[in-house]
DNA sequence: CTATGGACTTAGGAGAGGGTGG
DNA sequence: CCACCCTCTCCTAAGTCCATAG
């Protein structure tokens, strides 16, 4: 969805864009936050009040906002806010088709209902695993509270060491294997999901690295390359040159023509002009950045046209730098860093709507930085005649450097790679903690159910909101500040303009339609039917409000997230997710999959099942820009493979009339040769043909971001066992390494 | 409480890199 | 061998959720 569909209209906005007097407007969510603390006892059913009447009430707090000192700037402008879709129509069409086609092998909400209490039958390799995640989980329980006393410790020690028999082994047969070729792979890989976990909230005991690598220093311009303002050559200072290389850098985007984008860009340019420049720039229409713009396209090209030997050059600085700088060690072990890099200064662009867009990200030096790490450690030494701003030695933390970001002020961070014991055992931990949702969700189900009906408005807004995100999978949905960032929502902060309710649609009763902006300002576009009781609380909570109301007036994810602790330890609205998601990949793997399908169809249904989990957690991408040409390219090849069939085909069966006459060796022989051909080539073309299903299929579908953070690698793992497929086929080098864990340790019985 | 800060996960897009077919 | 195309990696924004300050 790049360019062509940013925009496309505002569809909500300017209905009540000028109404309302400034400030009440701004607090209005508030408002109504605060009348749910109010009603908390009132249990009035439908005694919405008018949030009007307490809009003053904030006024105070609204005031401090800081972090840029930006404060006030957007408080006028958010009022303009809009939706201004994103994701288009199209979308929406491709987007309903592809439900059309899918959907119907989802059966969505209580999927659930009889599971068997989980693993009975698991071989004992299972059943240690199983026991040391319920381990993790209880860690996982314990940290956030105060309780990991000496007696959990010791527990935790006595349960760990009930499976240190098979682990032992195991090791043992890892460590002589290890040596074996210890000189070929120096690296034995190290399985740090068969150690024991720190139980006392600390993240490591040693940790020790280079620091960031920061972005190249700024080089000016030749000075053959010229600005121009109003048509006269001007030359600028390196300050504001550098800052205008940034906006030169983006020309040939769609945003640098739009106002807000225009608009951050010149002030923060502004800032950085000398006085001189700062008198005669004063209209950033009369700025021409060809010459710029041309300049870097050129660079870019004589990047592209570099020798081998040149290419050979910056491949291997860079890996250079990376072994350098891109890693770590923690507790003994080298570890892959994420990001070590520093981001390098230029023109903030958020996504979608972004009040902010075009603001000028600036240059982080050494004394921006905090650098975490142990006292005991190497620590890493700032570039010559510069200073970190602090060193600490919190290993309570995982984070090695950390800076201050000025958008948004928000911290930033450098912290180890996906494939690192810190981060698996927390994606593992995940994952154990959806499990344990699978066995009491019905029950959670049974009870939000049951709560539609209750007297208190809070707890039938909370089991509505609740069931939206059990059964859509739809994000928590917490507050934003408003003008700070672009209008997205998710459940809690649903407004009222955002559903549409249809008594009866499509020859559907209680249909409820979302239409809304999420994360990443990705469009949510759903029909569904719900039960009568949640269409009628909903034209209950939308009661007398205004479009731009909350929905849940009286719910925030604070609230949610309490609420689900006390159903179930650890239990927070992204665990619906997460479940929902690894139960629907199970679920359709499980039914997709056919014995007698050959390799192709079942990767074929493989990447089905995921694109049902894709579909069900919204994850969409732009279609591929070239999408249409490599489609035509795909069927070309397709008609190119049919012909080349029956071809083959005519051929096999002149070679079998021919065989006939003769009755010889021979031309035998050559019957099978052309039966071969024909096999091969049928087998190529269907081949084809699979791919261009599922390229079809996955025209504007994101998988990636499914695979990657909400189904439990587990399952795949065990699918691939079962079916006798190698994992390179699902998971690529990154994804292995990532989840190596999973590949080690399921097996292909594995439950979820 | 509420607001803010902090840490960490989840997200889509850009662009590099590498494989493939002509 | 080159152009093209696709995949992967990197990048960093945008969420979630918890802790703590006021």
């Amino acid at each position: 969805m790049s360019g062509d569909q940013i925009d496309g209209g505002s569809r909500f906005n300017d209905s009540h864009k000028h109404k309302d007097k400034y400030k009440e407007k701004e607090h209005k969510h508030k408002d109504h936050k605060k009348d749910k603390e109010r009603e908390k006892s009132k249990h009035g059913n439908s005694n919405h009040k008018d949030p009007s009447d307490k809009k003053h009430r904030d006024n105070e707090k609204e005031k401090m906002k800081h972090k840029d000192g930006s404060t006030d700037k957007y408080k006028d402008k958010h009022k303009e806010k809009k939706v201004n879709y994103h994701a288009h129509n199209s979308l929406k069409k491709a987007h309903m088709v592809v439900h059309a086609i899918l959907l119907p092998l989802l059966n969505f909400p209580p999927q659930v209902k009889s599971e068997p209490e989980d693993n009975f039958y698991h071989s004992p390799k299972n059943e240690k695993s199983l026991k040391r995640e319920r381990d993790d989980d209880n860690d996982s329980e314990f940290k956030p509270k105060k309780i990991k006393t000496e007696n959990d410790k010791k527990a935790k020690k006595r349960k760990q060491e009930e499976d240190i028999k098979p682990k032992k082994t195991k090791n043992k047969r890892e460590v002589t294997d290890g040596k074996k070729k210890a000189k070929k792979e120096p690296e034995e890989k190290w399985k740090w999901w068969e150690e024991e976990r720190y139980t006392d909230g600390s993240k490591w005991k040693f940790l020790e690295h280079k620091g960031p690598v920061f972005a190249p220093p700024y080089e000016p311009l030749p000075s053959n390359v010229k600005f121009y303002y109003d048509g006269k050559h001007m030359k600028l200072s390196p300050e504001a040159e550098e800052v205008a290389t940034f906006f030169a850098k983006m020309l040939d985007h769609e945003y640098t023509t739009k106002d807000i984008f225009r608009k951050n860009f010149f002030k923060d340019w502004r800032k950085e002009m000398n006085a001189e420049e700062k008198a005669k720039l004063t209209d950033l229409k009369k700025c021409n950045f060809t010459e710029m713009s041309e300049y870097f396209k050129a660079q870019s090209e004589a990047r592209k046209a570099m020798t081998k030997d040149e290419k050979l050059k910056i491949k291997e600085e860079n890996e250079r730098l990376l072994q350098e700088y891109g890693f770590c060690i923690m507790d003994n072990h080298r570890e892959r860093i994420a990001n070590f890099r520093i981001e390098p200064p230029g023109l903030f662009r958020g996504r979608g709507d972004h009040p902010k867009m075009g603001m000028l990200k600036r240059r982080i030096r050494p004394k921006d930085i905090i650098i975490n790490c142990s006292k005991d450690s190497k620590h890493p030494e700032p570039p010559p005649g510069t200073k970190w701003k602090e060193v600490r030695h919190d290993n309570k933390v995982t984070w090695l450097v950390s800076w201050t970001e000025n958008i948004q002020g928000s911290i930033k961070y450098i912290m180890l790679n996906p494939s690192s014991r810190i981060k698996g055992e927390k994606d593992w931990q995940k994952y154990e903690t959806a499990r344990r949702l699978k066995k009491c969700v019905d029950r959670i189900r049974t009870q939000y159910h049951e709560d539609w009906k209750s007297k208190e408005m809070r707890i039938r807004q909370r089991a509505v909101a609740l069931y939206f995100i059990d059964k859509l999978a739809l994000r928590a949905g917490n507050e934003k500040e408003e003008g700070e960032t672009a209008d997205t929502v998710g459940c809690c902060s649903l407004r009222v303009e955002h559903i549409k309710l249809y008594p009866e649609n499509d020859g559907q009763e209680y249909v409820v339609e979302f239409d809304f902006l999420g994360k990443d300002s990705i469009r949510y576009y759903n029909k569904v039917p719900v039960e009568k009781r949640v269409f009628k609380n909903l034209q209950l909570f939308m009661e007398n409000k205004e479009p731009d109301d909350d929905l849940f007036d009286r719910l925030n994810t604070s609230v949610l997230n309490k609420h689900l602790q006390e159903l179930m330890d650890g239990l927070t609205a992204k665990v619906f997710r997460t479940y929902n998601a690894s139960i629907t990949l199970q679920q359709q793997l499980k039914q997709l999959t056919s014995a007698d399908e050959n390799l192709p169809a079942k990767i074929l249904s493989y990447n089905r099942a995921n694109r049902a989990v894709a579909i069900l957690c919204n994850h969409q991408r732009a279609p591929p820009k070239t999408f249409e040409k490599s489609m035509q390219n795909l069927q070309t090849k397709i008609d190119a493979k049919r012909d080349q069939l029956s071809d083959a085909k005519r051929e096999l069966k002149s070679a079998k009339a021919d065989a006939k006459v003769r009755r010889d060796e021979k031309s035998k022989k050559a019957v099978e040769t052309k039966k071969k051909a024909v096999q091969r080539i049928e087998e190529q073309l269907m081949k084809l043909e699979v791919q261009a299903t599922d390229r079809e299929e996955n025209k504007q579908i994101a998988l990636g971001t499914s695979k990657l953070n909400y189904l439990d690698p587990r399952i795949s793992v065990a699918w691939c066992k079962k079916w006798g497929i190698p994992v390179e086929k699902i998971y690529n080098k990154t994804q292995r390494e990532k989840f190596a864990w999973a590949i080690d340790m399921a097996d292909e019985d594995f439950e979820f």
